[in-house]
RNA sequence: GGGCGAUUAGCUCAGCGGGAGAGCGCUGCCUUCACACGGCAGAGGUCGCUGGUUCGAACCCAGCAUCGCCCACCA
């Protein structure tokens, strides 16, 4: 404790909490439509109802949290409007887990109902917790507008969304081969897929010929393949060959055998088949390949499906039906083995699809599914991303969507799962209608849930009150900006750009920030199952959730970046340095005289200025980083290591004004960044309004004052080349000396401890900082030790002579090289010539 | 197989056409009345490699190496 009886150091836990508690409670993140101002909307990516916030949500919430507040402070009518998303086959499958886990039982135990319910109240429950944790990063949403994906408008928006794409004729029924997954027994969307290298093996399967022509073209009784899925024979319709295959001219439309099942089937030619892979001939597997289903279409044969949903083999694989998809493998290979059916085995390095959500191999299988046909949604937005009405950060973000968007495949909407937005189809007869509920008697309605993304897919809109024509939307719809981490770009963003073309008319925000991936310490991806994940929470109890939200701005770029605890560090030492200055300030009358203000004062106003406009574009431009640094060093290097010292020094009448304006200037700018410690400043500072409500600093052209920073700038080299000159000479005391010209004497004088005088006679130290001299009287002793400083100071200042000379004698230079930078060349060759002259003229002296 | 990005001080990262920067760490001095989560002063980089463009390259271009990440139906 000090006299001003205020902690040094600042604590922030009972701070934070009070502050966010006293926001809520003056309703500062309210935000409703109001004509006279201008809208400004941010709708939160709706974290997962499936656990709790990562390190990636506190780096967007930081973000989100400082541009709604910048907006708010600048007076547009803010709104940070947050939500919960149900993730359907997340959460599923996080219920499905605890429910073995704990109950040893599986949804199908439950029932459908039950199973639902559990989700639910899992849901429940866990989004409390989130929403807890947003609180604690000091997210300034408007909690009234809370809006959760399963709430009853938002599942009304979701069912008129379909109705509207199907009765426009853009979601339609097809069989086709989907991405199934054995585990969830649920189709899933190709971005759903993770492609994995894996070891696997290449299996060299023979089929015997069975038309009585004897052996093939290679003179053997059989025809092989290679595969890396051998069950998968049980399903074969044919074999194929390339047409242009010399090799094969014979085998085209000769009849061979599958084992076991004992299924005849024709060798055909299809372009598909690359005659440099394997042998050269290909099995086709219509049901379980979409390669295989393309070519099973194009000859008109009939897929034969030989699994069951959950993965084991059905009824059609013969003696091998019953077992699972790698027992079936196993013994397939063993059975083949034994009849001499199996060629050689490879090894085989490959890529096999792993479930996104549950890891389960993926099989490719044909299912009846419903599709969202994308081209026609898609084309609006790749216009929207080509003119630039929807501006990406990093603009390279805005290409790659492009791309993707223009080589879009239909979208698998519907999910084989219990958790969700039921699908609003019914059947009665083979009558198919679409309604949100039944239309009548003897009607079932479609068992299939949609895609948990195509309900996200609505959230800009469907979160102010769509399909109502709501006042919320009229006049925050289209959003201000988007902030997400690029793993969704695909599956949340583009889609969400999509339909708000199409059923808004309009972009559902102008900006999209792709912001970085918070990569562990040891610079890999965070996961639970390596343990190397770090908790928001722990970060904030640790350092201040201010702290660790400067420290991830401060971080953050387009780069994925390392979570380093060092910027946490960072941002605490930052908070502690300004709670000491406004200390500092604190100390001084709060009426400060507006007249007489020094240079020093004109010069940190000066500064501080164009710090705010150069700050607020960064941040317009969604470059955190560059922000943060930029206000860090300027209350840091420029006001409390420079300003405060001057303040002590050498103050005028206007200085504790001054003091005061700027600190207060540095904790506005800041109060976006780090709410709770600047709102704390503000306070003990005897603020009477809430930071929240006081304006964002403005550039102010008439506070720019060239005069007073070239002086300060002098100023304070001249300062710091006495400072230099005591720490190598270890001169400590008062020292004599004549104050350079175009300096603050009063400033200079208190801060080097140099007594001015008129002339010097005798010994003395020249001292340089860039283009002016100090000059600090000597003992004779002394004299020695300088003439070898001087000497060192000759020499630098020569070679920075000869590189000037250097460059100017180059005509090439001086011809093509700017005008400017040539003028500068001059002037720099000029005031070194000149030191140059001063220093050797005092060498004389002293030889 | 395509595409994107990275490689800068011991560490984590900025800078992206006109003389190499920050934080941490390191060295020396300073317990001076805002702050030792501090002050002052320092040390420390042939900016991955090889070519090219340019009066001038860490920065632009090409190639190479290493490491990431996306996308793609080769059995």
């Amino acid at each position: 404790m000090s006299q001003t009886g205020i902690p040094k150091t600042y604590d922030p836990h009972a701070v934070e909490a009070r502050w966010y508690a006293e926001w809520e409670r003056r309703g500062a993140f309210e935000a409703d439509p109001r004509p006279d101002r201008r809208p400004y909307c941010i709708v939160l990516p709706p974290p997962n109802v499936t656990g709790a916030l990562h390190m990636g949500h506190a780096l967007n919430g930081a973000i989100q949290d400082t541009l709604v507040r910048r907006a708010r402070m600048k007076g547009y009518e803010a709104l940070w409007l947050p939500g919960v998303d149900h993730a359907s086959i997340a959460l599923q499958n996080v219920v499905e887990r605890k429910l073995v886990r704990e109950e040893g039982k599986t949804r199908w135990d439950l029932g459908r109902e039950e199973f639902v319910e559990r989700c639910r109240v899992f849901a429940e429950e866990s989004r409390s917790r989130i929403l807890g944790q947003l609180k604690r990063l000091g997210a300034s949403v408007d909690w009234r507008r809370l809006r959760y994906t399963m709430d009853e408008r938002y599942i009304d928006s979701v069912l008129t969304a379909f109705i509207r794409l199907y009765e426009a004729g853009l979601i339609y029924r097809g069989y086709r081969i989907t991405n199934w997954c054995p585990r969830d027994r649920s189709a899933i969307s190709d971005l759903e897929v993770n492609y994995e290298e894996v070891d696997g093996r290449l299996y060299g399967l023979r089929y015997t010929f069975v038309d009585g022509k004897g052996p093939g073209p290679d003179g053997n009784e059989y025809a092989q393949v290679f595969s890396t899925r051998p069950e998968t024979m049980l399903g074969d319709v044919a074999l194929v060959v390339n047409p242009d295959d010399e090799r094969y001219r014979e085998l085209v439309g000769r009849k061979v055998l599958v084992p076991f099942v004992e299924r005849e089937i024709e060798v055909l030619a299809d372009p598909y088949v690359d005659p440099e892979f394997g042998t050269g001939v290909l099995k086709v597997t219509p049901a379980h390949d979409p390669n295989d289903y393309e070519i099973g279409e194009r000859h008109g044969l009939e897929p034969v499906n030989v699994l069951n949903p959950d993965g084991t083999i059905n009824e059609n694989g013969a003696r091998f039906a019953g077992m699972s998809r790698e027992e079936a493998r196993t013994a397939v290979v063993e059975a083949l083995s034994e009849e001499g059916l199996l060629g050689e085995v490879r090894p085989y390095r490959h890529r096999v699809g792993h479930c996104d959500r549950c890891g389960a191999v993926i099989e490719p299988w044909l299912t009846e599914q419903w599709w969202c046909s994308m081209r026609e949604l898609a084309e609006p937005a790749i216009e929207a991303l080509k003119d630039g009405r929807i501006r990406v950060y990093p603009d390279s973000w805005r290409r790659e969507t492009i791309r993707w968007l223009e080589n879009l495949a239909d979208w698998n909407v519907s999910r084989q799962l219990w958790w969700g937005h039921r699908i609003p189809i019914w059947y009665r007869d083979g009558e198919v209608v679409a309604a949100k509920e039944s239309p009548g008697e003897g009607f079932e309605q479609d068992p299939d849930v949609l895609d948990t993304w195509f309900s996200s897919a609505l959230w800009p809109f469907a979160t102010l009150g769509w399909p109502e024509e709501t006042e919320d939307l009229a006049y925050f719809y289209p959003t201000a900006l988007l902030s997400t981490a690029r793993e969704i770009m695909y599956l949340w963003v583009a889609r969400m750009i999509m339909t708000g073309l199409r059923f808004m008319g309009d972009i559902p925000f102008e900006k999209v920030n792709v912001h970085s991936i918070v990569l562990a310490a040891d610079g890999t991806k965070m996961s639970k199952s390596k343990g190397n994940t770090i908790d928001p929470l722990d970060l904030f109890d640790r350092y201040g959730a201010d702290a660790v939200r400067f420290g991830l701005l401060y971080q953050s770029s387009t780069q994925d970046f390392a979570y380093s605890y060092e910027r946490a560090e960072l941002g605490r030492s930052f908070v502690t340095k300004l709670w000491n200055a406004t200390r500092f300030v604190l100390q001084y009358p709060q009426r400060g005289e507006s007249r007489e203000a020094s240079a020093a004062d004109r010069w940190i106003l000066s500064e501080f200025t164009r710090t705010a406009r150069d700050y607020d574009a960064f941040l317009e431009e969604c470059e955190f980083s560059e922000a943060m640094r930029l206000i860090y060093g300027f209350a840091w290097n420029q006001f409390a290591d420079w300003y405060i010292e001057i303040a002590k020094a050498a103050p005028s009448p206007a200085t504790p004004r001054v003091l005061r304006e700027v600190l207060l200037g540095i904790l506005r700018l800041l109060h976006p960044v780090m709410p709770f410690a600047t709102e704390e400043m503000a306070y003990v500072l005897g603020e009477q309004e809430l930071l929240v409500h006081h304006p964002f600093p403005e550039y102010d052209s008439t506070l720019e004052d060239e005069e007073a920073d070239r002086l300060l700038d002098r100023t304070k080299r001249a300062v710091s080349a006495v400072r230099s000159f005591r720490a190598e000479s270890g001169l400590d005391g008062e020292l004599e000396g004549r104050v350079p010209g175009e300096v603050d004497e009063a400033v200079f004088t208190a801060l080097s401890g140099v007594r001015p005088v008129r002339s010097l006679d005798g010994a003395r130290a020249t001292l340089t900082a860039g283009d002016l001299v100090v000059e600090i009287s000597l003992t004779e002793e002394m004299r020695r030790t300088e003439i070898e400083r001087l000497r060192k100071e000759i020499s630098r200042v020569e070679d920075e002579v000869r590189r000037a000379q250097g460059k100017l004698s180059n005509a090439k230079f001086v011809e093509r090289a700017p005008a400017e930078i040539v003028s500068g060349e001059r002037r720099k060759l000029e005031t070194n010539t000149r030191l140059l002259k001063t220093l050797e003229r005092r060498i004389e002296e002293y030889l």
